[in-house]
DNA sequence: CAGGATCCAAAAGGATACTG
DNA sequence: CAGTATCCTTTTGGATCCTG
């Protein structure tokens, strides 16, 4: 394997610790978007430095985009899904299946069907 | 999201550094089975501790199986994957096809069909 | 509200040498 | 050959405080 094999890089970008779960936690909000200060909390464990740092990353990746609204005070910023990260939803999805079938699962969710993992 | 969501979860045992790329790597090897010195010189830049760490826990994970040969001096020792793993080869191939498409690639890659990664 | 700055503790990773 | 042991560097996590 090459240092820059495609596979190595792609993990680079996606094989990251709170990567994928923060994708996963846009994906639940209404249109894939969700407010800073809402992910965060769903995110009860993160510090604002981390995940700032990993948001700022998956933004220069264009897997998220930023918003920020102005007109209220002070202002809220929005997070969402980009056309690329919504299609990496089907591999979450498909890592959840493949987890299930081996048996690699919560105690509380254990289904396809779980409301903390939208599939 | 709870700290035990099955997602979570399932990024514990697969996202860490090193360990799809062992996946891979081993995928490449007649019968899913490569010896530990051929697996090695492949990773040219992982290190014996980080390697023989990953290795116990894919073998704890049950994603890798490892055979000693004793019939030869110094014993060969060889990791295969398992039936487990080879199923998680599918999601490998379809991360491959994501970064493809939105342009994470390697310079001297960048097909489907490199000899590198095998899909 | 949305972070950035700072400091510190803990964990993961890496380099190198060595052994059954 | 297949790892361990040891030491060191880097990354990550956490707490706290601060600011536009």
């Amino acid at each position: 394997m090459k240092a820059d094999c495609t596979i190595y890089k792609t993990l680079d970008v996606i094989g990251k610790k709170w990567s994928l779960v923060i994708i996963l936690e846009l994906s639940k909000g209404k249109n894939n978007t969700k407010q800073y200060s809402v992910l965060k909390s769903s995110l009860s464990t993160i510090t604002p430095k981390v995940l700032s740092s990993r948001l700022k990353e998956l933004e220069n990746y264009k897997l998220i985009s930023k918003k920020i609204d102005t007109s209220s005070s002070p202002a809220h910023t929005f997070y969402s899904l980009t056309k690329s990260s919504v299609e990496l939803l089907t591999i979450l999805k498909d890592m959840k299946s493949w987890a299930l079938k081996f048996n690699i699962k919560s105690e509380h969710c254990g289904s396809t069907n779980c409301k903390d993992c939208p599939f």
